[in-house]
DNA sequence: CTGTAACACTTAACCGATCAAGCTATCGGT
DNA sequence: ACCGATAGCTTGATCGGTTAAGTGTTACAG
């Protein structure tokens, strides 16, 4: 187009950032006193201080995060690093969700959010390397947390302030937070039953994520001290398509399941869609809860029964937990609640009991 | 692996960075000698610029970014501000998209993303100010267009480096990337009138996007120009809830439509709950076609005949434009082709033709 | 044999903060 | 009147890169 960043010779139209020397040549005192004034330490007085904060929101002054993270201080940013395929991040409404919570909290002390999209965890632990030698970042959000998950010794000697989403596991000295998933899966098979269900599938996430892996053993456990026999878990990966093949065989079968239970949305949905396909009426022949209630659930018709969780709270818990991790706080790994049942049009009675 | 940066005096267990003075040491020239070395600029032998590399490989150094972006050069991150609530955020498959797009080419760059959640165009002008004073990004992805948007000026002045999606518009100095809208709304619009349709409605999205009413002026016009007297477009805001309320608004009237289009998936997925609710078949009463073909789409059932584009793409297309204009690289506005028709079972001819 | 240009480096200033250490004026205590 | 102690500053080193300017060596033309 036309002119841009014009720079070097002579009259230089360059925008000037201001920097706390043109404060404290305005104020008329040394650039150490506008730091300490600004960041509200011992040394000056208040009259001065007050002076200087003045000045420095007239001339709109941002402190240059690279000085600052370059001399010791922090470099107030986080990192996320999502491991999913984009077709399935883009419909997945976990992650923005997740996502939002972390910039409840991380905004309002202006700590940035650095994301990053890699295919493998392998690839996860060489951007923590990245990060870490960069100095990109003060700390990490990481989620989807597997058995022997390689990622945790890296961070463990990278020694990067971590809080884990997914667990619980073995995590060394990350923080951890993670939700009661056995208390949520309980309570949904319970109300199935109490409806009059007795055979109760269920189409869970990717098998090798830990959170997966407490699931189906709470779930078959529940099943078998209620006395449900063929409490059958089918493994799945969170897409549609994959959730839907899943529902098709569950459904096939002679003896077919009288309700499913769905490790996320996106999945209970295209089992909805399945089961229509396939004339079966929801929730008359077959009753349909989702875990974790987005605003999808209620879309469709009927809509679903799901075990609703704040995750947004939830994200903004894991990143209060990361910034005092960072501050050096003592901090305790934490259960954030149980999902709770939201009974919707998708569950009723099986029709033949 | 190996070990890695294990050094200092023993006690000290805090873990070291290796910094390019390291690297110099070893290889037994100055600093100056190792940043020739490592950024490929001349003035270092094609030997020494080996031994140099190999060294900094062994002990996995990565460049500080706050050094780096401290001495003038860039600071290897860009930008984006999401101005959406979390309820819609969350589920709304195109930002999601565009991001997976985005970070295809900054990641090959080893470029990181900088994401920030705001409430309002006024605060996403905030952030902007706060990004450049910091010096924390080199440049912003600017979605959402609107007119007179209050974030242009505030980037031209500030001279950051951003590409605008969703115009075309009045963007000054600043590149722009649209899609053809009106091209994939007029092929929408022929298709259903080749089945037959004469009433055909929409339901837009926010009403202050420039694509917004882009879409709602070549829907308008195309439906004059082929005779159709009520093309009515309904506002709506992108929600299920919305398009839902929206969608019944117009199923509710004596000569109700036969056909609707709608600006976004989730607003589709939501008519079609709606419609089944009021009895309607699709398609047989109603046929729906969906703007942006996400997953969603094909999930529901009937799945939905959608205006496909390819998002990550688009978004890919964005970064290669951001990364080439801070380079200062003269970069064209570019549109990025036209949405096509994926007909699916969402659309028929309509039942009394 | 000299002048000079090219090469392969080194040196040191610089970016904009932070912060330990140093300096000065004031004040209370004796 | 003199001695700390303290408040309220200034000074200057420092973080880890980048880069302009300087230095020493070699090659080669004149």
């Amino acid at each position: 187009m036309e002119v841009r960043a014009r720079r070097g010779t002579g009259k230089a139209r360059r925008v000037k950032r201001p920097t706390i020397a043109d404060i404290a040549r305005r104020a008329g005192v040394s650039k150490g006193a506008v730091s300490y004034a600004l960041n509200g330490q011992p040394g000056v007085s208040e009259a001065t201080r007050q002076r200087i904060v003045a000045i420095a929101q007239e001339i709109g002054f941002n402190p240059n995060s690279a000085a600052r993270a370059l001399s010791g201080a922090s470099a107030r940013a986080v990192g996320l690093t999502l491991c999913r395929p984009a077709r399935i991040l883009s419909i997945e409404p976990f992650f923005m969700g997740l996502i939002s919570g972390f910039e409840q909290e991380l905004a309002a002390r202006s700590y940035a959010l650095t994301l990053q999209v890699v295919a493998t965890p392998e690839n996860e632990t060489e951007v923590y390397r990245r990060w870490w030698g960069e100095r990109r970042v003060d700390g990490v959000f990481v989620t989807d947390l597997r058995e022997n998950d390689i990622r945790i010794p890296v961070l463990n000697e990278l020694q990067l302030p971590a809080v884990v989403i997914g667990g619980p596991g073995d995590t060394g000295r990350l923080t951890q937070l993670w939700s009661d998933d056995a208390g949520a899966i309980t309570e949904a098979v319970r109300y199935l039953m109490a409806l009059g269900h007795r055979r109760i599938a269920r189409v869970g996430g990717l098998p090798d994520l830990l959170h997966t892996r407490t699931r189906t053993k709470a779930f078959t456990e529940v099943c078998a001290s209620l006395g449900l026999s063929e409490a059958v878990t089918v493994p799945s990966d969170y897409t549609g398509e994959e959730g839907g093949r899943a529902t098709r065989r569950l459904l096939i079968n002679a003896e077919r399941p009288t309700a499913i239970i769905y490790d996320n949305d996106v999945m209970a949905v295209a089992g909805l869609s399945v089961a229509q396909e396939m004339g079966l009426s929801v929730p008359g022949d077959l009753s349909i809860v989702a875990w974790d209630d987005s605003p999808l659930c209620s879309l469709v018709h009927p809509p679903l029964t799901a075990l609703s969780r704040d995750i947004a709270a939830y994200g903004a818990h894991a990143a209060r937990q990361l910034l005092a991790a960072i501050a050096g706080e003592p901090v305790k790994d934490v259960e954030e609640g149980t999902a709770h049942l939201t009974p919707r049009g998708s569950t009723a009675p099986p029709r033949d009991s």
